[in-house]
DNA sequence: TTGAAAGCGCTAACAC
DNA sequence: GTGTTAGCGCTTTCAA
């Protein structure tokens, strides 16, 4: 008698039915081609009545593959969480890639140092085929770790390790963004554009700020920066102290929407009309920057492709193909009211 | 000549290395007792000394355990993705539960019918060991889907189903925390309370409603509703429609600090003073609330609660424990400007 | 307390 | 084109 909850077909309850081999079953289930349309039928007739799901396990013990992938987020990911659209992006744009590939998703949410060990000891297991790391921190170790013992991996943003054999990543065109901001400001007139900057231990917030330095000194400018970590509280701060060392600018470049939106209230408490007296340009283009006040022009960045593309890559590294070190996607420029 | 890369210690290997056999380290790794302090030494010293990982897939094979468990997210789910912090929220709140107990998160996006189909289809192969049910609309026949086929199962949000078996379910105190506001509402004075209420196929939308209507009702007041599903545009679109259809309101509870947000705007724009013209309470205590003109007074809930919760109860499940049907975690009014 | 041995359900040579 | 067979690495009786 069994219980159908606890014992399922397998191969064999199948390959009876069908009246075949167990490996004929199989073919039929992995799709070979080289089987004889009857028997083909035969089979999937048989899977069909029994309810056959193969069981992952025993196919993975063999086949060495497992047909997932792991996305890799630390958490206290200043960016994937604070941006309000980023993180649920990126993960649709990976499900999305990995539902066509009939891959799953795996994810590792790295919070302490602890975590960190025991990830890494999952992935040792080679519970997943490839791994996506996100939102890494300095010279985050991981990728290097990763790779060393095999793993297929690859990183949202330029890793920031030195020396150390780097894993291919996906990344936007932060400073080719932030240059069209600049000149988009330049281009109206402003000359004293200041920049409320990133994070410098993330490469979203260096490669912000190296574009904000280009375009200024391409124009023959003088660079005034201030540094944030992508909150809104750190962009009020900031944006409180440019008004007190700098009061004469006449723009400013923040490095995301939420420290933008932070600066905003600052400058309407101080009684600067934006973009009147001080123009606003974000970055991100986050739900928020559309209602801020006054709308933000901001850069938008590919979030959805971003995953799509991080996600097309592993599976094209665990598949054992080659993959371009670096791909970077386009930013664009959105203009509203605040510049 | 074995390569690092490919071929990786197993138990055989440690065994022979410790001068044991494969039972005996097997129970080392497995923590048993019945090991004499010795031989478990042995045994640790090879483990280290060889960086053996247990091969997830030939434990999960004869165990039958995954060490996994599945969390399903419909895609489309507008609570989930339109308040910036409640996806994050619970997901870190699943992941610290899940972390201590050494399992895996399996993230199942739902976005089309085909992905739905694909899911029970994975979920049939028991390559988890229990399933987390999220944002469902309507009468979604997932959880009686899995429950049929035995698999344990938790959701957030009691489920909508009529007759068919439900699955327990984790939920917060919507009804407790709407007639919280309400009653301020009403302590304050104010005497034509209307409500901008969420989408009707959610439970979430439901409920709040259900404590707006009882709190109005238990006041001897006339209910006045209109139907957003959620999202700042549609707080704006039923705040316009009560402005014009119930001029002479003096309060509204909004039933999403998102929909809130909205209503504010227009507000402002129809030139009514808030809080004094029209009061506003929102609810979820998102991060936008503390941020809007004026900071929203709202309901918070407890969302990391929520996800540690929902994870504890598969855990049990899957352990073979019972659960209670449902839990209702507490709600908290905070009081802010706009009311 | 420890070891030997029997599978878990599947894939992949290899033979026919 | 199809079947036979040998494991994949592990847990778990069952004996000793």
């Amino acid at each position: 008698m069994r219980d159908p909850r606890t014992s399922r077909p397998t191969l064999e309850t199948v390959a009876r039915l069908a009246g075949v081999s167990r490996a004929t079953v199989s073919r039929v289930v992995n799709g070979s081609t080289a089987v004889t349309p009857r028997v083909q039928e035969a089979v999937d007739r048989a899977v069909e009545q029994l309810g056959y799901v193969p069981n992952p396990a025993a196919r993975s013990l063999v086949s060495r593959r497992t047909d997932s992938i792991a996305l890799v987020v630390p958490e206290p990911a200043t960016r994937m969480f604070s941006d309000d659209a980023f993180f649920p992006g990126i993960l649709r744009g990976i499900g999305q890639e990995l539902e066509a590939a009939d891959k799953q998703l795996v994810l590792l949410l790295a919070s302490t140092p602890a975590s960190h060990e025991r990830i890494t000891r999952y992935l040792r297991g080679r519970t997943v085929d490839g791994v996506i790391l996100a939102s890494l921190h300095g010279a985050d170790p991981f990728p290097t770790e990763l790779m060393a013992m095999g793993m297929p991996v690859v990183t949202s943003g330029r890793p920031l390790g030195r020396g150390a054999a780097l894993a291919p990543y996906i990344d936007v065109d932060h400073a080719g963004g932030v240059r069209a901001a600049v000149e988009h400001l330049l281009a109206r007139g402003r000359t004293r554009v200041a920049t409320i900057a990133g994070p410098q231990d993330m490469i979203a917030g260096i490669e912000r700020l190296a574009g904000y330095r280009d375009a200024i000194a391409a124009a023959g400018m003088r660079s005034i920066v201030e540094i944030g970590d992508f909150t809104r509280e750190s962009g009020m701060a900031a944006m409180r102290r440019l008004l007190d060392d700098e009061p004469g600018i006449d723009a400013v470049f923040v490095a995301s929407d939420l420290m933008a939106d932070g600066a905003l209230r600052v400058l309407r408490q101080a009684g600067r009309a934006v973009p009147g007296d001080v123009a606003v340009i974000g970055f991100d283009d986050a739900a928020t920057s559309r209602y801020s006040e006054p709308p933000l022009t901001t850069v938008r960045q590919p979030i959805h492709e971003i995953g799509r593309t991080l996600a097309q890559q592993v599976l094209r590294l665990a598949a054992g193909d080659e993959v371009d070190d670096a791909l970077i996607l386009p930013t664009e420029l959105i203009v509203r009211e605040s510049a």
